[in-house]
DNA sequence: TGTACATCAGTGAACGCGCGTTCACTGATGTAC
DNA sequence: TGTACATCAGTGAACGCGCGTTCACTGATGTAC
């Protein structure tokens, strides 16, 4: 062949890459095809020689941002446990870069009304996040230990989406520390 | 003159009223002007003698919506106190009709992304709702109410934001359930 | 009560623009001789 | 080593379409006589 296997791959990744960080940034529908391939120094005829369609860049986008999101969380969580976690997940660095965080806060909502298949590959993701996070509950049961990931997900998710939308800081830090408080005190019960 | 006063007004008010349900089902930029007049009965030219522009449109509807929501959950509240609330807020039915519920979960990743003027409005409106709900709490300062309706507010948005977006029933409702639960505790803890 | 009139809520054609997608092509590349 | 060649990653013009917005207008309405 002509080209290296890798040129094409590589090529692909780095759309995959940019584009996961511009979906964070404007939502699904606030990133056109043409304008992304051109911040690549790509025209826009070549995106359908990568990805069927733009739905298909959605899904695979969205899995890499979730990897990379996961990711930092376990390390986090290796680093100082759930205390770690909270800090960097409810800080006002990661309001304020949703292009390299968690990409939870910022699309899933727009996610819930995308095609059917991308839903699912969005579920099949977030139950392994849910799972990878589990493992370091010292929680007894499976089932004790996923509910209790879902919860602690659920709040962080919702106090970053909020804390994103509010103008005034003050309020938006307050929306950030009091989760941050109380789900602190929650990881820290188990301990006594 | 020669309509009545109400007329016009009444108008305004069918266009924000069905857009608030339009925007909480498909986002800001699912819902286009013309096809919202048209199924309003009413062509998209007329639209600019209600609103300044789209983005008026928006933080109008939204209001709205937040108001609406309010409502319901005082209700919840005098009925049947926080347990009430979490019965309603975090039910199937509400993962399933986005347009009638709070539109807190389905739009404020989108609000994050508007106009400074849009979020000002969203904010301004969110710190009453805090507020209103937070009368029902049991702590003794403002701070503390506060502090835990934020918790409350962004646990319940962030699991019906999660609870939508997963295809698979049984995760999508084991969000809301262990939500429910570990909310439930928190609430019942401050009457012992 | 019946008619002429002024108002303005709502109409609909038109605007420039960006969208996702298709497709005939071009030209840089690695390979074969 | 130097040249001819086949491949296919990427190009760019073109498609139909819906978007938000403007604006000259129309015609239903309540009012004045």
């Amino acid at each position: 062949m002509r080209y290296k296997d890798e040129h094409k791959i590589e090529t692909h990744r780095r759309i995959v890459e940019f584009a996961s960080k511009e979906f964070r940034t404007h939502g699904f529908e606030g990133v056109g095809i043409a304008k992304l391939m051109g911040k690549l120094d790509l025209t826009h005829g070549g995106f359908y020689a990568h990805f069927a369609n733009k739905e298909a860049l959605i899904a695979e986008s969205f899995a890499l941002a979730l990897n990379q999101s996961l990711d930092t969380v376990l390390v986090a969580l290796e680093v100082g446990g759930f205390p770690a976690l909270l800090d960097f997940y409810l800080s006002e660095n990661h309001r304020d870069h949703p292009a390299l965080g968690c990409p939870l806060p910022a699309l899933s909502a727009e996610v819930a009304r995308r095609s059917l298949s991308t839903r699912k590959a969005f579920t099949e993701k977030l139950s392994e996040v849910f799972d990878a996070i589990a493992e370091h509950l010292p929680e007894t049961t499976y089932s004790q230990k996923r509910a209790k990931v879902s919860f602690i997900s659920a709040a962080m998710v919702g106090a970053m989406s909020l804390a994103r939308a509010a103008a005034e800081p003050s309020l938006s830090k307050a929306i950030l520390e009091s989760t941050h408080e109380y789900l602190l005190t929650l990881v820290k019960e188990e301990l006594s």
